[in-house]
DNA sequence: AAAATTAGCAACCGCAGTCAA
DNA sequence: TTTGACTGCGGTTGCTAATTT
């Protein structure tokens, strides 16, 4: 049967319900998460085949994470907007167990919120420390991608063009946004992170373990000094 | 206690990319 | 080469619960 040419007329909006969610949840399961326009046919339910794919996909499919983010995700999800702008797909594929839906508004709502209280309070350190603090997390992002830059010009590999999904890059060349490069990056930075516990893609982290070490863990190039590492945590954990 | 405001989150919308016919 | 179907993505909306006045 064929979705029907007024099925805008009946499609159901608004919140799905625990019922819906189980004919979803068993259709995919018999079919796997493909075709979606045939989901609202053969199911029937009232939904269009957006509303299923995008349910299944943020809420229902297996190994999705729900509830509070750790004080290390959402460190590495900053490290990552950072870097990346606002490609939450990308950055949730860094993050395998959240969706790109959770992490944005999670940023949204609460990262963009504290990373506005981590600025005011670093220029309250600058004259509490004298002038310790003058990299603040803003000039620390752009050491970062500073630091990116350089690590490019010392021979991280260029990823094939087709498979850079990227269409606004931040800064230049745009073969620096491979996941593979993303990965180096934050190996860096987690090398000096003192948790190191964030679950990154297995595959991704085999690639990268067996490439040799960039220098990007100097002060100079990565992204946080002790003090305002320090006054991040603070401000995270409030 | 009630009304107003704010915060959090689920879901929708529109656009762009991909692919097959 | 064009066109249409399908999918993925990011921005935005709107509902509900929590908090404040």
């Amino acid at each position: 049967m064929d979705w029907p040419p007024w099925c805008d007329k009946i499609v159901k909006k608004g919140p799905w319900t625990p019922e819906e969610d189980i004919v979803l949840a068993s259709y995919i399961q018999e079919h796997g998460p493909r075709n979606w326009r045939s989901v609202p046919a053969n199911t029937g339910l009232l939904r269009c085949s957006k509303s299923c794919r995008l349910r299944w996909t943020n809420y229902r499919r297996p190994g999705i994470k729900r509830g509070n983010f750790t004080h290390q995700e959402e460190k590495l999800i900053i490290h990552l907007q950072a870097l990346l702008g606002n490609r939450w797909a990308t950055i949730a594929s860094h993050l395998p167990q959240r969706t790109d839906n959770d992490i944005k508004n999670h940023w949204n709502t609460h990262l963009k919120k504290k990373l506005s209280n981590l600025h005011n309070y670093g220029y309250h350190q600058a004259i509490v420390a004298k002038g310790q603090w003058e990299k603040t997390l803003q000039r620390d992002v752009h050491l970062a991608k500073r630091a990116f830059s350089e690590a490019l010009s010392l021979g991280l590999k260029p990823s094939s063009s087709a498979q850079c999904s990227c269409t606004k890059p931040p800064f230049s060349p745009s073969y620096a946004l491979s996941t593979e490069n993303i990965s180096r990056l934050l190996q860096g930075w987690m090398k000096n992170d003192s948790s190191k516990s964030v679950a990154i893609n297995q595959d991704e982290k085999k690639s990268a373990d067996s490439l040799p070490q960039l220098p990007l863990q100097s002060p100079e190039t990565w992204l946080l000094d002790e003090i305002a590492e320090e006054a991040m945590n603070d401000i995270l954990r409030n």
